[in-house]
DNA sequence: CCGTATCCCAAGAGATACTG
DNA sequence: CAGTATCTCTTGGGATACGG
């Protein structure tokens, strides 16, 4: 399980629950918040941008970015300003994804049957 | 099937519709079959195994197969024996996410809270 | 050995309406 | 702008029993 050759040093990171992980992929519009977040965007991504790019009803994004956020995935920064602004970003563990998610983003475009659409 | 030396330009594989893959995804053991048959497994495996190996009831694991051979993504293949035979083996599509899926699995250890169990 | 058929309960997600 | 609160309809999946 441990690494011999890695540092002894703790772990800095939060865990991320398996199970949890595994049905939180399939659940709608998760991969599309992701391929948003680690693919598309450039630094943080704000709640309407998602809504916008996503086309999904608010209450559905609001209980996906919670579970990513519990998860451990994203981070949420809200700025108490008005209007409000709340943006949303990958954590340590999330980032450290990003190349194999390109991947699954080329096999996506190679065997897709439509436009690659991660809107789904 | 396909001919060895025919023209390499029409696809020979079947096309793979991306929001049945994403929703496929996240149902229960989709994730652990992948793994079996990629990662764990060296060459086909057979329906007992997954079921050992899962721990899934026969009618949700027969479900996730049927669901994944329609997908074009695992290919099913019956023997007329006594004792039946049934393999499964990744189809080309699938293949060629081998080794996004291990990075995947890597990413997995590294961050997973218990002890990587792709059984859930 | 490798499934399918059925029943039943639980979880999910859109629509709609409302709030700081 | 960025959510929350219900409500309702649909989908999912385990248990159980049975079939080729």
């Amino acid at each position: 399980m441990s690494d011999p050759n890695g540092p002894p040093t703790a772990v800095e990171y939060e865990s991320v629950a398996e199970p949890e992980l595994f049905s939180l992929l399939g659940k709608a519009h998760t991969m599309a918040i992701l391929h948003e977040v680690l693919i598309e965007a450039d630094g943080p991504v704000r709640f309407g941008e998602l809504q916008a790019a996503l086309d999904v009803s608010p209450n559905t994004l609001s209980r996906r970015l919670g579970e990513l956020d519990d998860l451990g995935l994203l981070d949420r920064t809200q700025y108490d300003e008005i209007p409000p602004r709340v943006e949303y970003e990958p954590t340590a563990p999330l980032a450290d994804l990003e190349p194999t998610f390109r991947e699954l983003d080329r096999w996506m475009r190679q065997y897709g049957d439509g436009g690659t659409d991660w809107t789904a």
